[in-house]
DNA sequence: GACCAGGCACATC
DNA sequence: GATGTGCATGGT
């Protein structure tokens, strides 16, 4: 069979369904795919929450208050002023062009979405395919730094190889199916977080040891 | 205290 | 086209 689907059966058989995007509702998952980049997402959680409570997890709200009210809500989630102006730029564009509605958004194509969204800046391929995947629910494969580590790892492509290339591989033999994309990334960060760490290359507990 | 975390834009060569 | 750097908090 092919590994990479090897891969996906394995990590599914012990692990089961993920329920991701860990956020309850579309915006909410566009905000945390900005605030997560390059970040725990535990970090991102209180960020998140403390938007929450001050009942501000709307477009036209978030981008209503000052950019130094925002600076500090998003604090705990890292590089907060750098982020805060990624935000206001995203809410700006998604209410210009789409009246803050998810629904429009949803109108467009995946490739017209993937570009639309590339052009705003702060805005980048994960980021971008993220948003695709699991706030619009169109089948896009979500390439991070654990896939292609892992990947890299079991001998698929090098450290460093080109994004679209790696998402190549996914596109290329998986049926193109939202739940199956999104559950296949998932399980993909949870076995990098608990197997998979940066500077030691033996994962001796990871499920994929053998493939 | 070092190292890492669900990236991205920009500078420089 | 490849490679390096700034951005920043919080957990291990």
């Amino acid at each position: 069979m092919n590994k990479i689907i090897k891969i996906y059966t394995t990590l599914y058989k012990s692990f089961g369904p993920q329920h991701w995007w860990p956020g309850e509702t579309p915006f909410e998952i566009m905000i945390g795919a900005i605030l997560t980049q390059n970040t725990n997402w535990k970090n991102v959680e209180k960020a998140i929450s403390n938007i929450k409570n001050k009942d501000l997890l709307d477009p036209f709200k978030l981008n209503s208050i000052s950019n130094n009210e925002l600076q500090t809500l998003i604090k705990p989630s890292g590089f907060y002023r750098l982020k805060a102006k990624r935000l206001k730029n995203f809410l700006e564009y998604f209410i210009k062009d789409f009246n803050g509605s998810i629904e429009n958004m949803k109108k467009l194509d995946r490739d017209k979405l993937r570009d639309y969204l590339l052009s705003i800046k702060g805005i980048g391929k994960e980021t971008a395919d993220s948003i695709i995947l699991y706030a619009l629910s169109k089948a896009i494969f979500v390439v991070d730094t654990y896939t292609q580590r892992i990947l890299s790892r079991h001998n698929l492509i090098k450290l460093g190889e080109d994004y679209e290339l790696i998402q190549s591989i996914f596109h290329n033999t998986l049926p193109e199916n939202v739940k199956l994309f999104n559950e296949y990334h998932a399980l993909l960060v949870k076995i990098g977080k608990e197997f998979c760490f940066k500077n030691s290359p033996l994962c001796d507990k990871c499920p994929l040891k053998h493939l």
